[in-house]
RNA sequence: GCGGGCUUAGCUCAGUUGGUAGAGCAACUCAUUUACACUGAGAAGGUCGGGGGUUCAAGUCCCUCAGCCCGCACCA
């Protein structure tokens, strides 16, 4: 027996060598593994950030599914699990454009597009090395040898490959269109990036000619010439649609015209209402269906126009007090409510408030029916994957939030105004237009300057990092991969995306099942942010604890969906348990193994029992209970009333009729525990001076 | 407005197809230099949010009420 049996476990001592071992006998790599795992079964790993560092959310998702990868592979699966990372373009180039600001005091316009996409592609890959080295700590088993980028060349061709035949196909269209606008980060985000915040602010009734209207918003009244009633509201039946009215409005006279439409709610104040189409989609949606003018008010900026008259130029929070107040001096103002509370569109990413435009942006049409998939739309096919079971989504709440988004989805906006990412593959020539890689043969042409929305590339992953659009051997074999298990958080960015695209490109969804996973949160439930300054590193966690016991930590009693309050004491007790281990392996590893010693039926019969059931459980994904019992049984079983059975009399010995059996529940105990704790079990299972290493031994139930 | 979730021991949470309520931590009593103090044994702690129903049997299924949380939409 090796003299490290003498010391308490050390993680910090073990964990690194494993993980060489590892990835030294290439059982990462499926093309390495030997003959019997021949069924492929495969998973993504969600790609981090590139410059980010890793959290306790990460570290969930990397336990939970290195635990099945580990499972399958030692059930004999071809198991591929594909590491990767994302360029994160509106994040990265922000926080770039930021540090050169800072030390050379330039802008982006200052170095250029040229220079700045260099920049950022050098810090993106120079910090990549961080979040990779992190990863392995956690134990993952991953396929360094298929590890993917966003943007590297294969990615690149998958993207450009998926937008030629997505326009090919007219399901991508470049439109004047309502769009979210960052005034802040100078670009147009998704209405998944649109985060609400609930606020109070004043609330505005003016006299618009015979009506009386209400706004929160004065300074985009400007504008307003169309008053909308609904059809049958009986305090305007004199009025009728299109007819015009003359009356006295913020800068002087307008002609204003009546539309009716069911839109307006009689219920809402006076039941009349001014229209703003270039900056609100639903008055957007008013002036479609009767073909009216839609002017801009609000710049890029955030600043008003010269239609404004006097107020042109200024910033909307300034101009909107003075607006008032001259329509109070005009008479004009009925009425202000003080304390009028109604959420206001923000952007996840730069807080800015978000200022709905009309701009010519790239959309994905997806209620456009496809000849070569039924005829239906991207919708239906997002929908269908679900409802007929090809994707399983075994927790119904999160199936109902699925559908619910897929019913208010709108076409998806995926051009984005930064410089950073995957650019738009459209060139332009006058009035020409050409999709492709390259520009055409002849002078003038100019690429679009806009890049793809991230979630473009990020909704190819699944079959990108599996080489597509070429046709691969890994394409074939690992597609579609097993399963999905992204928070909640992400489910409509990314889930349906993915499904979205992998219907549509190679007529089947992406994975077979998606279980999606609640949040870590602090311990009093609070999430972790960096103003309330709450973090917990899982490094530190790694170093004071162990990855086993951090793995297991995330693990144990978390059941899948539900948010995770995360305890460091709860950590410390599986280092202790670790620890057990340790000794237990001390204990029996201190008996010479007889040859062909005779096994306690019993113990025997229990054992496979327990491994039955713990079988069951990660076959249904209840990794928490698997998880569990394998530890109940370890400590509590094996540890406390096994092993004191069959001490003999003398003080460290042990009954001969017991040795072999010891021998037998603590390797295959090893093996239940593998997947959960890899590096302890490997460690011991090498003292045991075994042919194999452990990661790829048999599990014991087949 | 539409949709979803949660409520179980002091705390954090498990509880699979309905079949005698579980774990970790904390607190309590005792033991002990042991394979292991990163220890062991024991005891204590629960009308499973309230009420009603189905059932031989309900933490689990149905209805209802309450509290907390979340997603989506609207917002003149």
């Amino acid at each position: 027996m090796n003299d490290k049996f003498l010391k308490p476990y050390s993680p910090s001592e073990t964990e690194s060598r494993i993980y060489e071992l590892w990835e030294k006998s290439g059982y990462f790599n499926p093309d390495k593994l030997p003959k019997r795992h021949k069924e492929p079964f495969s998973i993504v790993l969600p790609p981090p950030n590139v410059t980010g560092i890793l959290h306790l959310g990460h570290a969930y998702e990397d336990s939970l599914q290195d635990a099945v990868i580990r499972y399958q592979r030692m059930c004999g699966k071809k198991t591929l699990w594909i590491p990767g990372a994302d360029s994160a373009a509106i994040a990265t180039q922000a926080r770039v454009e930021k540090d050169i600001q800072k030390s050379e005091g330039k802008s982006r316009h200052d170095l250029g597009r040229e220079e700045l996409v260099r920049r950022v592609y050098e810090f993106a890959k120079s910090s990549e090395g961080t979040i990779l080295s992190q990863i392995r700590k956690m134990g993952a088993s991953l396929d360094w040898s298929r590890y993917a980028y966003t943007l590297d060349e294969k990615r690149n061709l998958a993207v450009f490959t998926a937008f030629k035949r997505m326009y090919d196909a007219g399901l991508i269209y470049r439109g004047h269109r309502l769009v979210n606008w960052d005034p802040k980060g100078q670009t147009t985000i998704s209405d998944d990036e649109v985060v609400y915040q609930e606020e109070k602010a004043k609330f505005y009734y003016f006299q618009y000619g015979p009506f009386v209207i209400g706004t929160s918003r004065p300074e985009t009244k400007f504008g307003d010439k169309y008053v909308v009633v609904h059809p049958d509201d009986a305090r305007y039946k004199d009025f009728s649609h299109g007819q015009k009215i003359e009356l006295e409005w913020i800068n002087g006279p307008i002609a204003a015209t009546v539309i009716k439409d069911a839109a307006s709610d009689p219920e809402m104040g006076s039941g009349a209402m001014t229209i703003t189409p270039w900056h609100s989609l639903a008055d957007f949606e008013i002036a479609e269906r009767h073909n009216l003018d839609k002017e801009q008010i609000i710049d890029k900026y955030g600043k008003l126009l010269p239609t404004a008259g006097e107020f042109a130029g200024m910033k909307i929070t300034e101009a909107r007090e003075k607006i008032v107040a001259k329509l109070l001096e005009k008479g004009l103002v009925v009425k202000i409510e003080e304390n009028y509370m109604h959420n206001i569109a923000t952007s996840e990413r730069t807080g800015a408030t978000i200022e709905p435009q009309i701009m010519e942006q790239w959309f994905i049409d997806v209620n456009k029916p496809i000849p070569e998939r039924g005829n239906k739309s991207l919708k239906e096919l997002m929908r269908s994957a679900v409802e007929n079971g090809d994707v399983e989504m075994p927790q119904e709440g999160f199936r109902s939030t699925y559908f619910h988004w897929i019913d208010n989805l709108h076409d998806w906006n995926i051009s984005r105004q930064i410089w950073f990412g995957h650019r738009i593959p459209v060139w332009y020539r006058g009035t020409e237009v050409y999709c492709g890689m390259e520009a055409p043969k002849g002078e003038g042409w100019e690429q679009d300057p806009d890049v793809l929305d991230t979630w473009f590339s990020s909704a190819l992953w699944p079959f990108s990092t599996l080489g597509w659009p070429e046709e691969t051997g890994d394409l074939k074999v690992f597609y579609p991969t097993a399963f999905m298990s992204p928070a909640y958080e992400i489910l409509q960015l990314w889930i349906s995306r993915m499904i979205l695209m992998g219907e549509f490109h190679l007529g089947k969804a992406p994975f077979k099942r998606v279980l999606i996973h609640g949040l870590v949160r602090a311990k009093d439930g609070r999430k972790f942010s960096k103003s309330l300054n709450n973090g917990i590193d899982p490094l530190d966690m790694i170093e004071k604890y162990g990855a086993d016991a951090l793995r297991m930590g995330l693990l144990v009693g978390a059941a899948i969906g539900s948010d995770i309050k995360f305890d460091e004491q709860k950590v410390k007790g599986y280092k202790h348990f670790a620890n057990k281990l340790w000794n237990i392996a001390r204990f029996v590893l201190s008996q010479e193994k007889p040859v062909g010693g005779e096994l306690k039926k019993e113990l025997i019969e229990e054992f496979e029992a327990l491994a039955k059931d713990i079988t069951a459980d990660m076959e249904a994904y209840r990794f928490h209970l698997a998880a569990e019992k394998a530890y109940h049984y370890v400590w509590h079983r094996l540890a406390d009333e096994i092993l004191e059975e069959s001490k003999g009399s003398e003080r460290g010995s042990v009954k001969a009729e017991y040795i072999a059996t010891l021998y037998y529940l603590l390797e295959n105990s090893l093996k239940l525990l593998h997947p959960f704790m890899p590096f302890i079990t490997e460690e011991i299972w090498g003292e045991m001076r075994k042919e194999n290493i452990l990661m790829i031994e048999p599990w014991p139930i087949s």
